[in-house]
DNA sequence: AACACGGGGCG
DNA sequence: CGCCCAGTGTT
C-alpha cells in the first residue's frame, strides 16, 4: 500500500532539516510517562505555547502520578486554570487512578487508548516519547505535512511507515516542528521546506468550516461560565444566575450537561465543583 | 460521519 | 470576525 512512498528520501530531508530547527518546550525530551501524559492531554485542541505555564504549574501542584490520584478530582479541575475542555483534567484524574491501581502507566498502545480521554492520538504519543514504540503519530500538525505531500487517504499509515525504528520519539517530535513551523494552514513557508521536492500540495487552502452561532449563546459558554464561577467556591443555582448574569433556561441545560460529566456535584441546595464522593469511582461514560 | 466539547491567539 | 489548535467520546 504505502511501498510508493519515498521513505529514504523524505526521513533524510527531515533529519536534516530539524537538527537546527527545534522549539524549546518544557516536554521536549521528555521521557516520563506521566509527566508526558500530563503534557499530551493539555495539548488536545490547545497551542502548544498556551500549555506551557499551565502545565510546569501543574506538574509543580501534582509532581508525580500517585499524588494527582490522591488528590481531590475539585482541586485537579481548578489547577487546570482556563485551559478549556475541563473534562479532559477529570479524565486525566481518572487516569492516574487507573494507572495507580494497575501498578503503572502501560506500554502498549492497546493497553493505553482504554484509560479515560486517552484516545489513538495520546495513547500513540505516549507510547513512542516515553517508550520509543515503534509508531507514528497523526495529530493536525503531521496529518498536514503528509496530507500536503502524499495526498488525502490513511494517514496513520502513512505515519506508521515514515517512522524510523528504535528512533521514533525523535522522529514524531520532527514531524510536529515541521508541520507547526514550516508546513503551516494558512501561509505555509514552503521556500524553506525540506521536503518540498516531494510535496504534490497544489496551494489549494481548504474550504472554510460553517459559521458558527454566536459563542454566548451556546451551551458551552453557558458550561464554561458555570465551571469557572464554581472554581472559587460552590453555588446555590440563585447565585449562579446572579454571578454568571445567563438565562435560566440556559443554567438549567448546563447544570444537567455539567452534572452528567461529573464536571459538578450537587451537595443540599448548593452546586460545587468536581464529582460526588460517591460517583467518583463511575466510568467516564456509559456505554463504555 | 457528524456533533459536542473551551478558550485564547492570530491575521 | 473567522480560523485554528500535539483530540476524545458519543450518537
Amino acid at each position: 500500500m504505502n511501498d510508493s512512498l519515498p521513505v529514504s528520501s523524505f526521513r533524510r530531508a527531515v533529519w536534516r532539516w530539524t537538527r537546527t530547527r527545534e522549539r524549546p518546550l518544557p516536554w521536549r525530551g521528555e521521557r516520563d510517562p506521566y509527566r508526558i501524559c500530563v503534557s499530551e492531554v493539555m495539548l488536545q485542541q490547545t497551542q502548544a505555547s498556551r500549555v506551557v505555564q499551565p502545565y510546569l504549574d501543574f506538574l509543580a501542584r501534582f509532581p508525580s502520578v500517585s499524588e494527582l490520584a490522591a488528590a481531590e478530582p475539585a482541586d485537579v479541575l481548578r489547577a487546570w486554570g482556563s485551559l478549556g475542555y475541563p473534562r479532559r483534567a477529570l479524565n486525566l484524574w481518572r487516569t492516574a487512578c487507573a494507572v495507580v491501581e494497575r501498578g503503572g502507566f502501560p506500554r502498549s498502545v492497546d493497553e493505553l487508548v482504554t484509560l479515560p480521554g486517552i484516545g489513538p492520538y495520546t495513547a500513540r504519543a505516549i507510547a513512542t516519547f516515553a517508550f520509543d514504540a515503534h509508531v507514528g503519530i497523526v495529530e493536525a500538525n503531521v496529518r498536514r505535512v503528509y496530507e500536503r505531500c502524499f495526498g488525502s487517504g490513511d494517514m496513520q499509515s502513512v505515519a506508521d511507515a515514515m517512522t524510523p525504528r528504535g528512533s521514533s520519539a525523535r522522529w514524531n517530535q520532527a514531524m510536529i516542528d515541521l508541520g507547526a513551523e514550516v508546513c503551516r494552514p494558512r501561509d505555509p513557508r514552503c521556500e524553506s521546506c525540506p521536503v518540498r521536492s516531494m510535496c504534490s500540495w497544489d496551494g489549494v487552502l481548504g474550504a472554510s468550516k460553517k459559521p458558527a452561532p454566536p459563542f454566548e449563546t451556546t451551551l458551552r459558554f453557558a458550561r464554561g461560565r458555570i465551571v469557572d464561577a464554581l472554581r472559587e467556591r460552590e453555588a446555590t443555582r440563585a447565585q449562579l444566575l446572579r454571578r454568571t448574569n445567563l438565562p435560566q433556561m440556559r443554567i438549567e441545560d448546563a447544570l444537567d450537561a455539567l452534572l452528567e460529566d461529573g464536571l459538578i456535584h450537587r451537595a443540599g441546595a448548593r452546586y460545587a465543583l468536581g464529582p460526588s464522593a460517591r460517583e467518583r469511582s463511575r466510568p467516564t461514560s456509559l456505554t463504555k
